[in-house]
Parts: structure tokens; C-alpha cells; sequence
DNA sequence: GAGCACTGC
């Protein structure tokens, strides 16, 4: 069975490390034990990956703190690994614990956050004790004891959790969906059924996306079914990931028993530890009690990335896509073969840049014309974006142009060759005008050395850095802005307050967003009428939008469409506004706009968009159809998931569905119970169609993708009724 | 005359 540490042999070592506070651990590499699941090639892979060899490290530690802080490089392994390793201390458990017993404990650890109390934990004290019991040669499963022992691990993207749970399934050789599933928003791949327990087919590791794990947690504050929960990408810092580090924090002092591994990246490790530790200090002797280190874990494992060998510029250079370029030329000229990323900001940079690359190239025949420039932004449809996975033909070189989209999001086989602008566009969000920007910033260390790491997945790799050293080692920042205080905070504080979380100022965050924005946050709230005087959610309206898994001003629209007697309109206008277009990008602007036209509604861009979906059903959801009027076939195939998902909320809560057939007023009086708050007025005499705010008279435009900026300025924002 | 990247029972 497994090898973690036991009382009476030696104990893991573990070293301080000198940069101050980094745990490291200093393990001799595991002997390779034979696999209990066959597939020999797959067992051999596994324990290639670096995070193998840490194994018994990583079990002891999770066993022996509440909070483990793993720090892997890319191609550590760990994501895959680790979940795996946690299973093997749950596995006992998985053959003994009872049924009844189960469902017990489900009711025992189902209180909320604020309604636990110590009776229950004593309950929960004794069923683990009877597991020890049951378990008197083995210490370790007491520390389980008290849960049924689901091992989770979250995951950014919902195309990460169901590709890792699909590996992890197979070189764990059981069926995907039983033993180990996952669960994305359309997908809910598990087999939590409890009488599936005594076929062993109950779902015992999870991997699921934020998300998903917030929303489970509105019923089961506790999240009282896993007993090892794993953050993956904690470093990443979205919105998601830091309510569930600040609620996880929370739970651990109702449930010391729970255990927590987080997976970061080095640099922000220190400051998690911190932000774990601090809760420990005040919870003392409780922890004590459950035999576990009060400080956070530190564990650092290597990746499996080549060296990857750094060139800077000289000088800072004036215009980063010339520099880009004609870096690209001169590798290309100079370098052997291996594809070649560059990382531009956006779609306009990237266009530019592979136009100027594809006339380079033909310019100046070879070697030139073995250039294959490729775009890669998310805009693009996914025919094109395929093209920058097909394989590199031979005796060509593949030349992708991409937005950080290849930073986390995707990853591409075959790069030995980076080139790093230094910027991306980055999310700002200013609380006082209430406006979202998207601004052309510097990256910080942690994106520089992400970037540079994509040339080193194959083979020793280089990268070309358009900035000085002395730019990154003095002025880039070491990590970026939470994303947290760079957001609009509306869906983050109902998500709060949906978990009786009502003091949203005093929540223990990682990185506290501004107060202002907090505040800017409750009187949307409140002016929509979901939370009262006391910034509490109103009933039922306040809980109904919290249930709706939308922006609370689209709920509130959804909501309002049901007394106005048009739920179907105001439903499809809800899916499309969640998608994040449903036009095709083009770089030949006239066509598009041509396209747009034939839809075009005097009424503004939610009644285009109705014309647009009825179109699309009317053509039978015909790709063709899509194609011919430069609308994106996966984008409206997204459109009928969603409208789909919210047609069943809205008639669990009780919203009756119904057209309005052809009047568009009572539509746009639902939009407008929605968005009043962005209610603008034009000014009058403005001859280039400056609107002011109603709310504090912030100038702004009508933005050149809305049907209204063709169609004359006319003030379409009806007066609120 | 313009859209970094994600997510949601």
C-alpha cells in the first residue's frame, strides 16, 4: 500500500530555506513501487513527473497540517498527482465506512457557517473515533474520519477539469464519471448517489471549476462532503479563487480536520502561507487538539521545463510590434528550427503584426515563405484557432501571435522560441464613474517568467524580452493586481451575501478590494432592490437573482420580465448578453457591418440581438446560416446551452414563460428595470454624440460595435417607469 | 470606429 510516514521510522526532514520562510523538503527519491492499477506505460509516465518522487513528502504534510502549500512549476505533475496521493489516504475509509453512517454525517455537517454548533462537532468527534476504531492499525484515518472523503480539486477552466479528470481516470484505470469524475457548468460527470457506494463506484475525487465549487458551497456551506480540498492555480488570483480562499479559511476553523492544498506559483507562496496562518493564531488550542501543525506547509517542487535562456533589449524600444516582428525575422534567419510565440496585447496588435509578418514574407521568398504566421486571440472561431495546433509542416516554421490566451489558458506543443512584449490588456475598474476599461498595462515577473517558461516544454528553448533587464529586475512588479481590485464587485458581494456572509467590509479576503468599490457594489444592490436598509438580500427578490448565475443586473431584467409578460425575449437576450460575442471577428470591416444591418433594430442592440436568434432558429441553427451573415455558429450554440439553463431557473422560480410576441416596449422596459443604473441622457446640441450619466454625469459614447453607433444618435434609453 | 482571459444548477 501506500508509503506515507508512519510513527516510529524516520521523519521527513524539512529545511528552511534561505530566502526566509520557504519550507523546502529534502526527500531521497521514492523506490518505484508496482502500480495496484495495471497500464504499465501510464504508471512509468506518472513517476517521471517530478512531483512523483515527492510522494511520501506530500502525504506527510497534508497529513500533518491543515493547510499545504504546494509550489509547482508547469509540468510538475501536480495537478494530476496530487489528487491522486490524497486518494490513497482516503481509500481505507472508502471500504469501511457504512452507509448509514454517511448519511449521518451529511446532516451533521450540513449546519451553515453560522449555525454550527459544538454539540454537532462532538457528534462528528465520536463517528471519527469509531473509524479509528475500526482502523487501529493505522493512525492516519482518524484524521478523515468524520467526512466521506471526497477529494477535490479545483480547476480554472472548465476544459481543465474535464481533460485532467479524463487522464487522471485513465491512469488510475477506472471509468470516468464513477471513482473519478468532474462537474463544469453543462456537466455534471459524477456519481454522488450514495447506494452507488456499495458497488465502490461513488465518486471519491472531483474536479470541478470555481465556480461550481461556490455554488455547492450555497447549500452546503461547510462543504461538508470532501475532506481534502485542493485550489490549483491559486496564484491566478480571479474573483472565484480568492472568495473560496477567504471562505475555505473560514470553514477550516468549523472543521479542523478538513484539509487544504493549495498549488501556487513561488513567488505568491509566502504570502498565502500568511494569509493562512493569521486564521490559525486566533483559532490556538482548538487546532492543537487535532494533532496538526498550526503553520501552513511549504513544499516546492521542480518543473519539468528545459532551460529556457533569456535575451533582453538594450535600449527600451519605442514600438514593441515593430520590435516583435522584426525579432521574429531575425530568429527565423538566425535560429534553428522550433516554433516561434510572440505575446502581443490584442486583436488589433496581433492583426497588424501578422499582416507585416505574412507581406515580409512574401516579399523576400525564402526563407522567408516558410513562415506560417498565425493569430490566436479567444475572439477568433474555432476553425481558425484549430489551425495553430495543427502540426508544423515540414520544413516550416510556425509563427503564433497571440494574447496571454497562451500565458494559462492554452498550451502549445512544439515552442522553442518566445518573444514577450511586456504588456497585455488588463481589466481596470473605476468605482467612482462605475466604468470598466480594459488598459494596455506592463506584466508583472510572474507573467514574464510564465511566458518565457512556453519556450521550454520540448527542448531547451530561448526567449526574447522586448524590455531591459533592468526594467524587470527594478520596475516590473513582482506579481499583478488581484483581479479583485480590478473588477466590478456587484456578482462577487451577492455571491457573499447568497452564503450569509452580510459583512462583506469585514471579510477576511486574501487582498481586500478598495471600499469603494465595495460600496459602489451595495447600492447597485440596493437601488436594484436586493438588499434592504441593512444590506441584507431582500426576500424573495434579493434571493432569487443570488440563485440566477448571472450578473445581478441581467437577473433583475429576468426578473422584472415575468410581471411585463416577456420572460422568452428577455431570457434570449440574457444568454446572449453572457456570451462574449455572437459576431464573427473579421478584418475586412464592411461585410460585418452589412451583416448587422440586415438584423438592425431601431429599438438598440437587445432587439438586434432577437432578430439575430430568431434568424438563427428560423435557418434550423444552420452553421451555413451563421456563416453567410458573420455570426459566430459556436458562440449561438453556447446561446441555446444557456438560454436553455436559464429557462429551467426561471421556472423553478416560479417565472412564468411567455413571448410578447411582437411588442418590443414591454422588452425594453425589462432591460431597463435591469440596467437603469447605466441610464444616460444626450446631451443636447452635441454634434459628436456625447451622452452624460444620469447618475453623476460621466461623459460617454456609444460604442462603435452597437447597432445605435451607424444608426444616428437617437436617445433610445427609455424613461424609467 | 472597437472586443485580455476566464467562470456560473
Amino acid at each position: 500500500m501506500s508509503q506515507f510516514w508512519k510513527p516510529g521510522t524516520e521523519r521527513p526532514r524539512i529545511l528552511d530555506d534561505e530566502e526566509g520562510g520557504v519550507l523546502f523538503y529534502s526527500a531521497p527519491p521514492a523506490a518505484s513501487s508496482s502500480s495496484a492499477f495495471g497500464y504499465a506505460s501510464i504508471e512509468k509516465q506518472r513517476q517521471r513527473l517530478p512531483v512523483y518522487k515527492y510522494r511520501t513528502a506530500i502525504l506527510y504534510l497534508v497529513e500533518s497540517h491543515s493547510t499545504s502549500i504546494i509550489v509547482g512549476e508547469t509540468g510538475s505533475g501536480k495537478t494530476t498527482q496530487i489528487p491522486q496521493f490524497a486518494f490513497s489516504l482516503l481509500l481505507p475509509i472508502a471500504n469501511l465506512i457504512l452507509l448509514e453512517e454517511m448519511r449521518i454525517l451529511r446532516t451533521i455537517m450540513s449546519g451553515s457557517l453560522l449555525e454550527f454548533s459544538t454539540s454537532k462537532k462532538q457528534v462528528g468527534q465520536m463517528v471519527g473515533a469509531l473509524l479509528l476504531a475500526l482502523n487501529q492499525d493505522d493512525w492516519l484515518f482518524s484524521l478523515f474520519g468524520s467526512c466521506t472523503g471526497i477529494a477535490v480539486m479545483y480547476s480554472l477552466s472548465s476544459s481543465d477539469a474535464q481533460t485532467v479528470a479524463s487522464r487522471v481516470a485513465e491512469e488510475m484505470g477506472v471509468k470516468l464519471g464513477q471513482e473519478v469524475g468532474y462537474t463544469i457548468r453543462f456537466e455534471d460527470f459524477t456519481n454522488e448517489n450514495l447506494s452507488a457506494l456499495a458497488a465502490q463506484s461513488v465518486t471519491r475525487i472531483k474536479f470541478l471549476t470555481d465556480g461550481v465549487l461556490l455554488r455547492e458551497m450555497m447549500d452546503d456551506p461547510l462543504l461538508s462532503k470532501y475532506s481534502v480540498i485542493m485550489v490549483d492555480e491559486a496564484h491566478e488570483r480571479s474573483i472565484s479563487t480568492d472568495i473560496l480562499l477567504g471562505l475555505l479559511k473560514k470553514i477550516q476553523r468549523r472543521r479542523p480536520e478538513l484539509r487544504l492544498i493549495i498549488s501556487s506559483a513561488t513567488i505568491e507562496a509566502k504570502s498565502m502561507a500568511n494569509f493562512f496562518q493569521n486564521s490559525k493564531r486566533r483559532r490556538g488550542v482548538e487546532s492543537e487538539g487535532h494533532g496538526m501543525k498550526v503553520e501552513p506547509a511549504i513544499l516546492s517542487v521542480e518543473g519539468r521545463g528545459f532551460n529556457v535562456q533569456m535575451f533582453y533589449v538594450e535600449e527600451p524600444v519605442p514600438d514593441y510590434l515593430q520590435a516583435a516582428v522584426s525579432t521574429v525575422l531575425s530568429i527565423n534567419e538566425q535560429e534553428p528550427t522550433g516554433d516561434i510565440l510572440v505575446f502581443l496585447t490584442g486583436q488589433d496588435d496581433i492583426d497588424t503584426a501578422v499582416q507585416l509578418l505574412t507581406e515580409e514574407a512574401q516579399k523576400n521568398g525564402k526563407p522567408f515563405s516558410d513562415l506560417m504566421v498565425l493569430p490566436l486571440y479567444s475572439g477568433l472561431s474555432r476553425g481558425d484557432q484549430d489551425l495553430v495546433f495543427s502540426l508544423t509542416p515540414r520544413g516550416k516554421r510556425k509563427v503564433v501571435i497571440s494574447t496571454n490566451i497562451a500565458e494559462t489558458s492554452l498550451t502549445l506543443e512544439g515552442v522553442v522560441y518566445v518573444v514577450d512584449s511586456g504588456f497585455s490588456k488588463q481589466r481596470f475598474y473605476n468605482p467612482i464613474t462605475d466604468i470598466e476599461n480594459l488598459v494596455v498595462t506592463p506584466i508583472s515577473k510572474a507573467s514574464a517568467r510564465q511566458r518565457a517558461g512556453r519556450a521550454g516544454r520540448v527542448r531547451p528553448g530561448k526567449c526574447y524580452r522586448l524590455y531591459t533587464e533592468e526594467f524587470y529586475l527594478n520596475e516590473m512588479a513582482a506579481d499583478g493586481i488581484p483581479e479583485m481590485q480590478r473588477s466590478n464587485l456587484v456578482s462577487c458581494v451577492i455571491q457573499l451575501k447568497a452564503l450569509g456572509i452580510d459583512n462583506i467590509l469585514g471579510f477576511d479576503w486574501p487582498s481586500s478590494p478598495s471600499p469603494e468599490s465595495m460600496v459602489r457594489a451595495l447600492e447597485v444592490l440596493y437601488s436594484l432592490g436586493v438588499v434592504d436598509d441593512d444590506a441584507k438580500l431582500t426576500s424573495p427578490a434579493g434571493f432569487q437573482v443570488a440563485e440566477i448565475p448571472l450578473d445581478p443586473m441581467i437577473s433583475k431584467m429576468i426578473l422584472a420580465s415575468n410581471e411585463l409578460g416577456c420572460s422568452e425575449e428577455i431570457i434570449t437576450i440574457a444568454a446572449i448578453l453572457s456570451v462574449q460575442s455572437i459576431w464573427v471577428s473579421v478584418r475586412g470591416r464592411k461585410e460585418l457591418d452589412e451583416a448587422k444591418l440586415r438584423f438592425a433594430a431601431a429599438e438598440g442592440d437587445h432587439v438586434t440581438f432577437l432578430n439575430i436568434y430568431r434568424g438563427f432558429i428560423q435557418s434550423d441553427k444552420s452553421p451555413k446560416w451563421c456563416h453567410k451573415n458573420f455570426i459566430n455558429y459556436q458562440a449561438m450554440k453556447k446561446v441555446i446551452e444557456v438560454r436553455e439553463q436559464l429557462r429551467r431557473i426561471a421556472q423553478r422560480l416560479g417565472i412564468a414563460l411567455k413571448s410578447s410576441g411582437s411588442d418590443t416596449q414591454v422588452v425594453r422596459k425589462a432591460v431597463t428595470a435591469g440596467f437603469f443604473a447605466n441610464a444616460c441622457r444626450l446631451e443636447a446640441y452635441s454634434h459628436s454624440g456625447m451622452y452624460k450619466t444620469v447618475r453623476s454625469s460621466q461623459e460617454v459614447y456609444i460604442h462603435p460595435s452597437s447597432v445605435l453607433f451607424r444608426f444616428g444618435r437617437c436617445n433610445v434609453v427609455p424613461s424609467e417607469t
